[in-house]
DNA sequence: CATCTGACGACCG
DNA sequence: GCGGTCGCCAGAT
């Protein structure tokens, strides 16, 4: 197995929430960092229903090359992802998996 | 087996 | 804010 581990976490992003590859090498624990995780998502396979447009760069970047960028872009808005610039407004959007903790203490803001 | 090829990110000047 | 360095993986040819 290879990038599985990956693909199988981006499936589990929520429509309108984004996670950045930083956090998806993270929280695989992949070895060989972002960086591994962009290696992955560039060997994603399509056609299995995987949100490839929720994982975004450090800070918010679209990192692709046009004309995938504007793909991308136009996928997140039409999810109610905010831009401001070139940049995705952060904020409450980057999407962590749900710890085994017992449950959510009150309503998130 | 040798090379090439990509969706990264932290850090520094 | 911009550009360069560095660490880094797996599949295809």
């Amino acid at each position: 197995m290879g990038w599985e581990v990956i693909f199988g976490f981006v499936k589990r992003v929520p429509k309108g929430r984004v996670i950045t590859y930083g956090q998806l090498a993270r929280a695989t624990k992949l070895r060989g960092g972002a960086r591994a995780a962009g290696y992955a998502m560039a060997a994603c396979p399509k056609g299995r229903g995987i949100p490839w447009h929720r994982v975004v760069g450090a800070g918010g970047r679209i990192l692709l090359s046009e004309p995938r960028a504007s793909l991308q872009r136009r996928l997140l808005e039409s999810e109610g992802v905010e831009f401001r610039g070139s940049r995705i407004e952060m904020e409450g959007r980057e999407w962590f998996p749900p710890k085994p903790r017992k449950r959510r203490p009150r309503a998130q803001r």
